[in-house]
DNA sequence: GTAGACTCTCTAGTTAGGGGAAGGTAAAGG
DNA sequence: CCTTTACCTTCCCCTAACTAGAGAGTCTAC
């Protein structure tokens, strides 16, 4: 299957998906006459998972991690339960500091009165040096 | 005062104030003959701000514009309240996404037995087709 | 006068690709 | 068989916001 059917059926970009063999993640069988990738099942069904992974926020890194053990047929579960925990836990950890600065914004903006003068507790606040969390 | 003093004062590292310089969010002036920087107050003070405005989740391109308003006699405060108002939606969404991508992956996980046993809810979901989001 | 602590510029690397150019190839229509 | 169009390839530069390190110049204190 060629590039651009392979990334259709994973849902990726063309660009991406030549990125992916670049970097070692799927490589799959390049015709040495024309240069041309030829995907396979097999190679589609990676493409999909990494794709899927990616979108969980797995980081490159991270899918490859993943992607040894989908291959691994002796893998325990716990490996993959682990990574997930921590990523659920790196998620919150954003989280909290995203809801942290939410707050401390939607302060600032409250006590603001948006009008035409020039006077801002705005910028006051980011010109002392209260730091923000 | 020194770059080092003046990374000091604003709580940003010597990389980073250099950075800022070649940039042209805040430009000392230079010595000529040695190229040593020399930071005065109204530099620190624009450093400090900017150090705050990014702690507080603004892009650089953003710091620009703030810095522009803070160092506009005849600004609005309607428009600072907007660029945060901005940033406060920016967020929300980011947190709207961040929790949906949480609460799927806890619940992966919770159907995964993570024991020394290869089959794996988690690793199913990333293999089939099922977009996360 | 020299040691050590600073400073400078410059290059390259980081994440995960995107944009676009130049040139070769495949498939479809006439 | 030939041409057009669509697709493929590699290559290089761009993104954000720095960070690391090399090699070289400068400042300060003893």
């Amino acid at each position: 299957m060629n590039i651009s059917k392979a990334a259709r059926q994973a849902g990726l970009t063309v660009k991406t998906v030549r990125y992916y063999d670049t970097i070692g993640i799927v490589c799959p069988y390049q015709n040495p006459q024309t240069g041309y990738r030829d995907y396979s099942e097999r190679d589609i069904a990676k493409l999909q998972f990494v794709g899927s992974a990616r979108r969980f926020n797995f980081s490159i890194k991270e899918c490859r991690e993943l992607l040894s053990l989908y291959e691994d047929e002796n893998r325990s579960s716990e490996t993959v339960k682990a990574l997930t925990m921590q990523k659920i836990s790196d998620i919150e950890d954003r989280l909290t500091d995203l809801t942290r600065l939410r707050d401390k914004l939607a302060h600032l903006a409250s006590v603001c009165n948006g009008d035409s003068r020039p006077d801002c507790p705005i910028l006051d606040a980011f010109s002392s040096n209260n730091p923000p969390s």
